[in-house]
DNA sequence: CTTACCGTTGACGCGAACGTCAACACAACC
DNA sequence: GGTTGTGTTGACGTTCGCGTCAACGGTAAG
């Protein structure tokens, strides 16, 4: 096996553009729990997975509360019936409100876009 | 001419479903300027139409401010030619950010979805 | 007239998502 | 041994987007 790499807050940083102090507060909010040398934070390779789905959530408009949710549904190696039943019906509404952003967004795109061929097409002679 | 209807904040807080307070809010933050008889508002069509597009940028992600200006782009009158090219800029970035946002919705909505099928596929016998 | 009801303007409060110190620890380098 | 760089934990400050009173005004109905 390899030797699993790890990452300090620093590179973590610099790769995702986010500031140690945004780190350690998704750390507070338990959408990520790295391990420890010392004191020290070390990030895996789970870690920054994890982190690429958080700032992808948020650029979608989710609150972190809303992703620690999606997270969360899938770390619950428990699937008993009740529990899986409700994870497919959290999931569910997740992709229906996601469907329902894209359409706001593709409204949108097209307003602007008309708005645009209007001033383009009227210039100052 | 037929005479311009008027709604008054109630009716807009009920069509709308939103709170007499965030009406109050935007209009602080000049995303929207009701006439007023007396001291009441009163909502022109104009106004409906924009609380729609506020409301549906505020579902795509945008901050008020945000919004202000994509709304102030639709307003300038003025399309000297300097200042329309800086809308047109304007608009372009709105439209890539709103790409990239599109995109993002797509990868969380397919990985829900594979997430979907997977738990969905393995239900305890 | 008075009782409702709808509306108005402040002003303060609040949760989310961090920013910004302060004070300290530890390791490397000169 | 001192300094520089990188990390740590509090704790308080800040911005956004309203919620939530309080105190008041107009008007329509009984």
């Amino acid at each position: 096996m390899l030797a699993a790499r790890h990452f300090s807050i620093g590179e973590m940083c610099d790769e995702f553009s986010v500031t140690a102090r945004a780190l350690r507060f998704y750390e507070d909010e338990q959408l990520i729990s790295p391990e420890r040398r010392g004191t020290q934070r070390l990030y895996s390779e789970r870690d920054r997975a994890r982190l690429a789905w958080i700032l992808r959530g948020k650029r979608v408009g989710f609150s972190l509360a809303d992703i620690r949710e999606m997270l969360d549904l899938y770390d619950v190696g428990d699937h008993r019936e009740t529990q899986r039943l409700v994870t497919l019906e959290r999931c569910r509404n997740r992709i229906a409100t996601l469907e329902r952003q894209r359409e706001d967004i593709d409204t949108t795109i097209a307003e602007l876009t008309d708005f645009i061929t209007l001033i383009d097409a009227s210039p100052k002679e």
